[in-house]
DNA sequence: TTTCATATTGTTATATTATATCATTACATT
DNA sequence: AATGTAATGATATAATATAACAATATGAAA
């Protein structure tokens, strides 16, 4: 686990506060609030790299000392999912940040099985695809979740 | 739940002998066993046209008297599950049936957020797609897990 | 057939993930 | 301040999944 794919040794602190930021301005923007819980759920979920289960989170949360329960976190998670400011990986059970908050969609995840990492893509040729096959059996699209479990570059290369 | 899509009135019957039939000849190619228990999960699995939990697996398997406890039911799932017999939707937590147990390659599962209802199709253009997009991010993949969510056309046309 | 190694199943206990419920506190508007 | 709503705190428990070890069945080799 966790040899940091795919950005191995960017500025990680830098863009966690800019993507804190983004998440307040899109927040204000929406009227709704990114309360100091929230945020920090959040704050913790950009510092890592592999996606972190709800527990993970909470341990984080109380690390100090802090006495924060299970439903604490859920519930700061169903907001930031529903305001697409993280997603969950439903074959980990486990939540990452989202790479582009305004709009949540044609989101692929490739989850590495050796290093646990996940990257997220943006692909509109299968967003479209998916559009098509739903379509043809007149379903309507409402929230496609795309996770494609492999070995990422690094994983794969050192055989 | 349960309205039945998206084949409404098929000979259910009919099909599940054929996909048992089926599973047993391409165990036996393999050389595993499709032993009387995982014949009884995969057949109570098939019977079902909405996901089941493996919960819900095992309430059936004892609606008998019998006492099977969780472990039998999840070992016998992750045996029809790795020889692509059954697929697991991850963000149900629950399980269907295969509908192309050869190759369980380029699933695409449309499942309805009203009735609960899981369709499988598959899309050799998303498939070739999502391999395009993670080629391209150096990423090997393995298993493609695509669940989208949203409403089938009886749902959404009952508007 | 007997022996052996391995695969499968049985059993008990427990870990992990997630929610229901109700009490309390903070916030925004009048 | 008074009121309604949103957010958080706290306790309990539900739902999902696995660990660990014992017992049994199966198939291949001696």
């Amino acid at each position: 686990m966790n040899k940091n794919f795919p950005e191995r040794n960017h500025d990680h602190g830098a863009s966690i506060e800019s993507a804190l930021e983004q998440a307040e301005a899109l927040c204000r923007e929406r009227g709704v609030r990114l309360t100091p819980l929230r945020r920090r759920v959040l704050e913790i979920i950009q510092e890592s790299h592999a996606p972190l289960g709800a527990y993970d989170v909470l341990q984080r949360m109380n690390a100090d000392g802090e006495r924060n329960a299970p439903p604490t976190v859920y519930r700061a998670l169903d907001f930031l999912l529903k305001h697409g400011l993280i997603h969950r990986i439903e074959s980990q059970k486990a939540f990452v940040g989202c790479a582009m908050a305004a709009d949540a969609h044609d989101a692929l995840f490739l989850i590495c099985r050796d290093c646990g990492s996940v990257a997220e893509t943006h692909s509109q040729e299968i967003g479209e695809a998916i559009e098509a096959s739903a379509t043809r059996a007149g379903f309507l699209v409402e929230m496609p979740v795309m996770e494609i479990s492999g070995r990422c570059q690094e994983c794969h290369e050192d055989e």
